[in-house]
Parts: C-alpha cells; structure tokens; sequence
RNA sequence: GGUGGAGUGGCCGAGAGGCGAGGCAACGGCCUGCAAAGCCGUCUACACGGGUUCAAAUCCCGUCUCCACCUCCA
C-alpha cells in the first residue's frame, strides 16, 4: 500500500513518491539551543521519529537529517548574561536535547549537523542569490544581506499569505532594506555583540541569518532535491517559507512534501520558554510518569492535532498504556518474549493514511483484547501470535515494553533474580497461608510486599509479581 | 486587518455523507477466599441556527467560541 502524507504545501494528503526509488530523504527543523527542551520539542522529536520508523517499516532506506541551531540572537544574549561563550551554552542544551531523545527512544538521525559547521555553504548560496538578482546586502554598512522578496513572486505559496496583506515585519532593522519584508541571510557584526560570535564573509565579519541555515544544510546532506521537509506548524511562516524562497532562487528545488505537526498548550496557549509554561521531562518523572508513558501519550494523537497537555490526561493516556504494558508483559511471562511479528492489514492502512496512529492504536487494542482473553483461557498459540503482533505495532511506535531501550539505565538483570528469591519466600509464606484457609495472614503478606513496592497477583499459573508505584 | 486550523459522549481521542473507532473514568456481571489483572455488558456523542439529501457529526450558508501564524518559536 501507498503512504499518503498531508503536505502542507497543497493542502491535502496525497500520495508519497520518493524523489528516488526506494530511497527517502527527510530534514526536520530541530531546536535552537538557547534553552533545554520542553515537551512540546519532545513531541515533535517523537512524531517525526514514528514517520521515520514507518518508512523504515515500509522498506525505504532513510537518511534523516535533525539539525540544531547552536547561534542566534537568544543564544548571544544568554551568553552576554551569563558571561560564557556562547557556544558553551549551545553545546550544553544540545546534550541535554540528545539526553532526552535518548529517553524517549527516538532514534538518533542519520547525522545532526549544526548552524555554525556550514558557513561555507551559506556563502555559496548567498553569493549566488546575489548574483542572479535575489538577495543585496544592507544600503546602510551594517555588513547584513537580505533576500529580496519582490525578486521572488511565488513567496508566499506555502503559508497561502499574499506578500502585500502581510503586516509589515522585519527581523532587523528597516533602514538597510529595501522592503520590510526582506530578511536576513546574513547578519553583519555588531560591537555590542560577543567577538566570539562571527565568521568572516564577502560581506565583511558577521554570522548567519536564521533560515539559511536550513537551506544549506538540507542541500549539504540531501542534495538540491529532496522528499520530506518537516517542522512544527509555527515553523510555516516565515521560517519554512524563507527556506523554500532563498532555495529555489538559488536554483535548489527543494523539499517535494512539507509535513508539519500540531503544537503542544498549556492552559490553551502554546507551551514555550517565553510563555512561562515549559515542562521538562524531570517534571513529566516528578509525576511518576515513565518517559515511555509521555512517549505513547505522544505517539498515540495524531501528529497534526493540537495536544493540550494536563496533568489528568497524561495520567490516563499512562493508565491506557499499562493495560497494553501489562499484556505483553504477561504474554512474555507465558511464552517467551517470541519476535516481533506480522503488523495487521488494518493497523498498515491506518498508518498509510497520513499516520493515522489514533486509529492504528484501535487495531492494537482489539489485538491485545484478543490476546488477554486468550491468556484467560490458556491458548498458548493466540497468545503467542497475539505478542508478536502487538509489540511488532508498538515497536513502530517506539514503545514496545520489552524494547531493550526501556531496561533503564543499566539496572542490573541479577538484581532482578535476587529481588525474585526474596518475594518467593515471602510467597511462600503466603501460599502456606493460604493453605489453611488464614486469609488475614496471606493478605498480610501481599500488603507488606505491596508496601515494599512489589505487587502480587494470582493467576492460574500461580501468584505473578510486578514492580508497582511506590507512595 | 490577512492566512490557516479547531469545537465529538463524564474525560481523552479517531472518523469526515449511510454499518456504535478506540482508550480512561463510572456502574453492573463473570472470575477470585478477598483482591488485582483480565473478560462480558451498560453509558448512542458530534458548538449553535438554517439548508441540500432517501440519509448529515461529515456537504452548503450563517452565527458563536477557541487556537496558531503574519516578531523569536517544535
């Protein structure tokens, strides 16, 4: 079956023809580096992170770019703050960014290239869009350069924004310009800036402007032509927009799909470090949530849905995810972990339209349903085909349980033996208990081990402990 | 002012002309010594007002509310 992708660019899901056979190239936008990550950056990590599994799910051979910006306005500011380089500071976000993706299990891309490793290739592409008409620098001797927006007609096309409804803006001043809505390719050095912060140029000292970053690294790693270009909605104007302008008049055709997903709120407003209302992953853990847990609260709506993140509806999207957890541990517990296995037809076509996660989780449900009734009666075949199929739809989510990336930190597996020995002598105790019919005795047992944080459940197979929540 | 998008049952969340998505919570039942887990069942919703149609949550017109972008933003 044929993926089909909402791009933004026509404003409609259409089918998905790599640019070459086989092959797919994706760039999404990732973070400026001028603060740690929220969970909306998360979400964003997480989303394209399930398109790409997909793709790989679907035979292509991917190469996914996730750059950082390590430079910009926000990240010199910081740095005159704090009186640090001002790469320091951007090194030190981008590790603790790749921290956090680690927890996630979003895979790590095919290469993450930085803003300030590719001034060269800014230069070309700025030197030829001087050239052909399409960029000058600055009337006044600020040192920027600007692309000239009126040079290009079909600015505008993505977002669906004609150039002469917009309100004028600018991210520098208007007295180098020849039009306001000209920006910046190249921003020439100030002296109130840090002397750490800039690259010699044609132009004089300076550093890049924000959007040809992208469009040099896009063209560095995926050539003038690419499949995927993705981002959050936010991104659509005018970064994503610049990007495509300054490209394709540099005589790049650029990305074929523009994919874009929905942010993340709080309180009904879009969670950001300026908003106030950022939350990490260290608060996410202050919950008691399991980063797996964020990890499928994220996975499961769809990528172009706004989240509105409360503190209840990650609870229950957690709970939700312990029922299909409890499952596949139990199912393991009976028949081995097995492999993963055949996806189901219906769970494939849910993921074809447009990553219809919310739909496919439906499939996973009516499978584990299946495979927990199974359980009951001792079908060990259904059971076994069950498990296979329902961690083959979670890995496509990044959150099947038995995934060695959510063993957690190098706990090691004998602890786990030694903490077994002990509950089964505790368990014994209480079998015997139970024997002579001494419910208080037995139930006495499990409410000490469940205080201890180990939960005991009996089954037809005999009693079954688990790590519960410790209060 | 311009450009996009959204309003679905107690909550979350898919769907986008006709067969009750799914989950969470709640309640009833089965199972259990009691639990837990699981299974079965109950809860028939689509912001509002018109219209089109044999049939509208879905299409059309209008209204209200909310969000994002047009300044840095995932």
């Amino acid at each position: 079956m044929t993926l089909r992708l909402y791009d933004t660019a026509t404003r409609t899901v259409r089918d998905f023809v790599p640019r070459e056979a086989g092959k797919v190239g994706v760039y999404l936008c990732g973070l400026t580096l001028q603060a740690p990550p929220h969970i909306g950056h998360l979400r964003s990590g997480v989303n394209y992170d399930v398109l790409r599994r997909w793709l790989l799910a679907k035979g292509f051979a991917v190469t996914f770019i996730r750059n950082v910006t390590d430079i910009d306005d926000k990240i010199l500011v910081k740095a005159q703050e704090q009186g640090r380089p001002f790469w320091s500071i951007a090194y030190a976000n981008e590790q603790i960014l790749a921290g956090a993706y680690r927890s996630l299990n979003v895979l790590p891309p095919t290469y993450e290239p930085r803003a300030t490793g590719h001034v060269p290739e800014m230069h070309e592409l700025i030197t030829r869009l001087i050239a052909d008409g399409h960029a000058y620098p600055a009337t006044d001797d600020s040192g920027d350069v600007y692309f000239d927006v009126a040079s290009w007609p079909a600015y505008g096309a993505l977002s669906g924004q004609s150039p002469d409804d917009m309100q004028s803006a600018c991210d520098a001043p208007d007295r180098g310009k020849r039009d306001p809505r000209d920006f910046a390719l190249w921003k020439g050095a100030k002296p109130d800036e840090p002397a750490d912060a800039y690259w010699p140029s044609p132009w004089g000292r300076g550093r890049p402007g924000w959007h040809i970053e992208c469009s040099a690294m896009c063209w560095r790693y995926l050539g003038p032509e690419f499949d995927i270009h993705g981002g959050g909605l936010d991104l659509t104007f005018p970064h994503h927009e610049n990007e495509i302008a300054q490209s394709q008049a540099a005589g790049l055709p650029f990305a074929r799909y523009w994919v874009h997903h929905g942010l993340l709120s709080l309180g009904g407003a879009k969670m950001g470090k300026s908003a106030g209302n950022a939350l990490d992953l260290a608060y996410v853990d202050s919950l008691g949530v399991r980063a797996v847990e964020l990890r499928y609260y994220f996975a499961a709506v769809h990528y172009r849905s706004r989240i509105d993140y409360t503190e209840d509806n990650l609870r229950d999207w957690a709970t939700g995810y312990r029922r299909i957890e409890g499952f596949v541990q139990r199912a393991a517990e009976r028949v081995g972990p097995g492999q993963l296995g055949e996806l189901p037809p219906g769970f494939v076509a849910a993921m074809d339209d447009d990553l219809n996660t919310s739909a496919a989780l439906a499939v996973l449900q009516d499978v584990v349903r299946d495979g927990n009734t199974a359980l009951g009666g001792d079908d060990v075949v259904t059971v076994r085909t069950a498990l296979a199929a329902v961690r083959a739809m979670l890995d496509i989510l990044g959150v099947d349980p038995l995934d060695p990336a959510w063993s957690g930190g190098g706990r090691p597996d004998d602890l786990r033996g030694v903490v077994d020995s002990l509950v089964a002598l505790a368990l014994e105790q209480r079998a015997q208990a139970r024997g002579r019919k001494d419910w208080a005795a037995a139930d006495t047992v499990r409410d000490q081990l469940k205080q201890a944080g180990v939960v005991v459940e009996d089954t037809p197979q005999g009693p079954r402990w688990t790590i519960g929540e410790q209060d």
